[in-house]
DNA sequence: AAAACACTTGAAAGCCTTTACATTTTATGT
DNA sequence: ACATAAAATGTAAAGGCTTTCAAGTGTTTT
């Protein structure tokens, strides 16, 4: 029974229990002898804080709350990854929140401040301008520092961490272009959202510029229904290169093209975003925008420690450089 | 700021902080009327409970602890989701321990105690037998309820969740051995832990029965390095079939094999475990063992909220049922 | 040697709930 | 109408910690 107190280590060391306290968080403020002689007791008696206790009095929880949406992306695990590599370091527990479509986003958001925690990263991509707004004014006021990661917001005061998808868009369908690619389509989700919204944007300028016409294909991002959105490509549309806003509907769509009889890179270019696993264990490989998930939970994750501990932040929009890997279903 | 506090409720209703309490826990206990006005106050304020402080003072936290090694593996992301789909239900927090490589696990879970959670999950597969003995003597003796997900045990006292990965090992197997297969690989972990073990035991089995000789091989999980290690296979080794302990290992050896001209499946039979998107997104389809990781999480949650709840629980070693599914890897 | 100061420590209030127990109100039976 | 039981509400103690303020100790200054 580890179940000791704050109480039995002061009686077993001789001390009040506002010394015991001390040496665990302010240390400097005990006499090194007496520090010791507690420190001695706390790992005889092997006691641990009452982290609630600990919360109610300080007000302070060490606890992030990190809300995401659909866990199972594979981008989402990765930045969750970094997010909790980081939090370890600075002693941070993480509690998790998933918002399912059903649920009312802005009820939720409440229940996480009920639960008092420190601050709120806020992973899901999917989001529009207006809801980011609501999420911002629920957080400010209750005083609570937040960080959108992997989130596209044009409000300067709202703090980001993400890479710029419009020139990565732009970048990428370039590469088609100069490929001399004609019809160069790009498969976007049929939900609306900023982060797709600055990606079709970039491409949207890049084709303009070559003076080609944008074609934007709206699908699920389910890998069974999109087997039938694609299959219509193959039979009337003319098509020469394809840009997934995700790695798996690049991956999906190229699969499909090939059960079509299309040969990758030669009729078809194919390229997608994220560089997961996926790109990877393709074949052919696939060429990917590389987005740094790891880094961008792990910078979001730090940027929220310095909001949490107040230290004035030069900087609260942060955007990570991305890189474009070429693999073999491009030339 | 919704930082109403009960007090501030009682105030306005006009009633005591213990019937407010009350309308929150035991709404039975307070009339009608009395409960409606109180109800009605809350909404006006914006009240929520303070957590911490229930936590405190109910010494119950509504949390549950939920301890992984990589969340990047698909699986684990997976189970989270179906952990987190039934916790939400019953009202349940998660808390997100992650333990690296480089730490003491068991210190980890000393301060997990600390966090008060009302329950642990643990989804670490990697696992061997001594190490689920500790890790339940110390969950034991702290009296903290736990359940282990997808992960192996003989202890007929540990509770656990899985599939039976002996007989799944054996089933695929016998389906090469079937196919006339007479080099039959199984590609598995550096790292021995005892899911693994069951899948090699199952393995095992088939080939001794069937008079081959097993042959297992040992590879890090670095998508990278495996890449050198199975070359080798295809310079001076005979092989006709190959079983992947996991589907991305699976994968990435179909791939080599394929860049060394060998023709899946003529050449070679491939079959993964998992079941997971990437099996559906390689070409040739990966045939691979059904595990139901989702159910896995979910079942394990619910049997948790049991065992925290003092229900006398029948039976607390679930095994799921896994099917194999059969795609273009294998006749 | 007294005054001033820094350094250590302790006492006690406070953080916001839940809950056992006490008290008051309401309902029931006669 | 009155005693008694049942229901509803209130009072106050706990829960384990942090933190302010005061007090005590020892050291330095003059």
């Amino acid at each position: 029974m580890s179940n000791a107190t704050i109480y039995d280590v002061a009686g077993a060391a001789g001390v009040s229990l506002a010394t015991v306290s001390r040496v665990l968080n302010n240390p400097e403020k005990v006499k090194e002898e007496t520090r010791q002689r507690v420190l001695k007791v706390i790992k005889e008696l092997g006691y641990r804080p009452n982290v609630i206790a600990r919360g109610l009095a300080s007000r302070k929880t060490t606890t992030v709350g990190v809300v995401i949406s659909d866990i199972t992306r594979a981008s989402v695990a990765e930045m969750l990854g970094g997010i909790s590599d980081i939090a370890q370091n600075y002693k941070y527990s993480i509690k998790l929140f998933s918002i399912r479509e059903d649920m009312d986003v802005m009820d939720t958001l409440h229940d996480i401040v009920a639960e008092q925690v420190d601050g709120v990263l806020y992973l899901n991509d999917e989001l529009n301008e207006k809801r980011v707004d609501d999420i911002k004014r629920m957080f400010n006021s209750n005083g609570i520092p937040y960080v959108f990661a992997n989130v596209v917001s044009d409000d300067p005061d709202v703090p980001t961490v993400s890479i710029d998808y419009e020139k990565a868009g732009y970048e990428i369908t370039k590469i088609m272009i100069n490929d001399h690619r004609q019809n160069i389509y790009l498969l976007s989700t049929a939900r609306r959202y900023s982060v797709n919204d600055k990606k079709e944007a970039g491409y949207t300028r890049a084709m303009e510029e070559a003076g080609l016409e944008p074609k934007i294909f709206r699908t699920s991002g389910d890998t069974n229904i999109n087997r039938q959105h694609f299959s219509t490509f193959f039979a009337d549309k003319k098509i020469d290169a394809a840009i997934g806003v995700r790695d798996s509907i690049a991956v999906s769509f190229m699969n499909i093209a090939r059960d079509n009889g299309r040969l990758v890179p030669r009729d078809l270019a194919v390229a997608g975003f994220q560089n997961t696993k996926y790109a990877l264990l393709s074949r052919p490989t696939l060429t990917s925008i590389d987005v740094p998930v790891y880094d961008i939970g792990a910078v979001s994750m730090r940027l929220l420690t310095k909001l949490m501990n107040q230290k004035d932040v030069d900087n609260i929009r942060i955007t990570l450089p991305h890189y474009i890997v070429k693999r073999q279903t491009t030339n």
